[in-house]
RNA sequence: GCCGGGGUAGGGUAGAGGUUAUCCUGUGGCCCUGUGGAGGCUACGAUCCGAGUUCAAUUCUCGGUCCCGGCCCCA
């Protein structure tokens, strides 16, 4: 009998492995020298982490269990919650702002489809401690500038709720988030007939429907006109003054609702072609969660990034080192050993494991695309070198151990 | 949870209610014990699972499962 992986998940082979971990060094280089940390949280929580942020509602697409001890436990779906866990557990006394970083892979109990899977990997980002126009911009920037370092290309669209807030301060709590659904899928045709269910002032139609139609990069004037100078417009009008600083390119949508209450103000989301119906690669925002999970009033900002989306689109291909396989005959293998042990402390060297002829050796070079043979017999030795034949030219040589190791490297 | 399309060797495929199920590729071995890519020979290797219809099912029917895409959801 043969045993499935589990649905949802993926097998990466050696190809698919090399170009993953290439893009994702990338990532956290770029996050680096923005001067980020990167932190690992657990594979599992304890399940109230995030019933706790999310709602009882997630248990459902959770891949939850109780373990020996009768705890209620899950594998994590997303990692702010692991990471603000993390803040009030280990870091509330540390300098602000915290500038931390995640790349980890979560579990989600959904059914799959194209850039959708049980196992995902995700990129995250979350800047502790400062609600700063400053930081907003820094986080958007970051995002950006990581998108364009592994070549994908995407929409930007950044919005902020407090606008839509405020024009929805009068409705029910219920009212507002399913308002905010139907805004933020763009389904104006249900909006209109829940206002009207509603029984929801003229006033307030026109100038909902004025807002989430606004489009474009210079569109703030015209939502001042709406709402009114609101102390959040003049450090958003901040925070998009900097992203030009920044040379990020944006437009603005005030529809953006991002699903979740916690988000506060700025909101940002970045949409790329390509990837049928699941084409948000990155999302974020400022939000307050730290209270929640039991810590002060501590602004954040972040943005996570679907990798396995990314890796969808993305062009880039790994630089592909230089192979060498050392071929023996049997009667100086020993030797060889030797000699293959010393070349790779400079490249990644294969050598007969099969026993096979010379001839079988040299045909396996050939077939696993090596750069590069080395040959080692008796002639060689008794002259204290190496014949060092290129696989593209076939051309061959012979060379001592430090002559190949110059030539090659 | 719902909807649509699929499932034949490791990968790609052909076929057909009937006895030994194609072909290409791949991998191992040999031709060939110091020189690869070609060629020849050889070995390995598949009808997703279950039930039903039938003398006979890989083929038809139903159910399951898995894959692909979409809905819902998207923290």
């Amino acid at each position: 009998m043969t045993v499935n992986k589990p649905r949802g998940t993926r097998d990466f082979l050696p190809a698919d492995t090399a170009r993953r971990r290439y893009v994702e060094s990338i990532m956290r280089d770029v996050a680096r020298n923005w001067g980020y940390s990167e932190i690992i949280t657990p594979t599992f929580e304890h399940l109230d982490l995030f019933t706790l942020k999310s709602g009882e509602g997630i248990v459902g697409e959770l891949y939850n269990f109780t373990d020996k001890g009768g705890r209620e436990m899950t594998l994590r779906p997303e990692l702010t919650a692991p990471v603000m866990r993390l803040y009030v557990n280990e870091l509330q006394s540390f300098p602000k702002p915290l500038k931390l970083f995640y790349f980890e892979n979560c579990f989600r109990y959904e059914r799959p489809q194209k850039g959708r899977f049980r196992e995902f990997w995700q990129f995250g980002v979350e800047l502790i401690g400062s609600g700063k126009p400053d930081s907003d911009a820094e986080v958007i920037a970051l995002a950006d500038s990581m998108l364009k370092a592994v070549g994908v290309k995407g929409d930007l669209k950044i919005g902020n709720l407090a606008v839509i807030r405020t024009l929805l301060s009068g409705l029910e709590p219920e009212i507002v988030s399913t308002v905010m659904r139907l805004v933020d899928k763009k389904e104006y045709a249900g909006l209109e007939g829940l206002l009207e269910e509603i029984g929801a002032e003229e006033q307030l139609k026109s100038d909902l429907f004025h807002l989430i139609k606004l489009e474009g990069r210079y569109i703030l004037p015209d939502v001042k006109e709406i709402v009114g100078n609101l102390p959040e417009l003049v450090s958003f009008e901040k925070t998009l003054k900097l992203l030009d600083a920044y040379g990020v390119d944006y437009t603005l949508d005030f529809g953006i609702a991002r699903g979740l209450d916690y988000y506060t103000g700025m909101v940002f989301e970045v949409y790329a072609e390509g990837l049928g119906a699941q084409k948000q690669v990155c999302g974020g925002g400022s939000y307050q969660l730290i209270k929640l999970f039991g810590g002060g009033d501590v602004p954040s900002t972040g943005f996570g990034i679907g990798f396995d989306r990314i890796m969808e689109i993305c062009p880039l291909t790994p630089p592909a080192p230089k192979t060498l396989v050392m071929i023996s005959k049997p009667s100086v293998h020993l030797e060889a050993i030797n000699f293959a042990n010393e070349l790779r402390k400079y490249v990644p060297v294969h050598i007969d494991l099969m026993e096979r002829n010379f001839k079988a050796q040299l045909s396996y070079a050939n077939t696993i695309n090596a750069d590069y043979v080395v040959i080692v017999g008796e002639k060689e030795l008794e002259a204290g070198k190496l014949t060092l034949r290129d696989m593209v030219s076939g051309e061959q040589e012979l060379l001592t151990l430090e002559e190949i190791i110059e030539k090659i490297c």
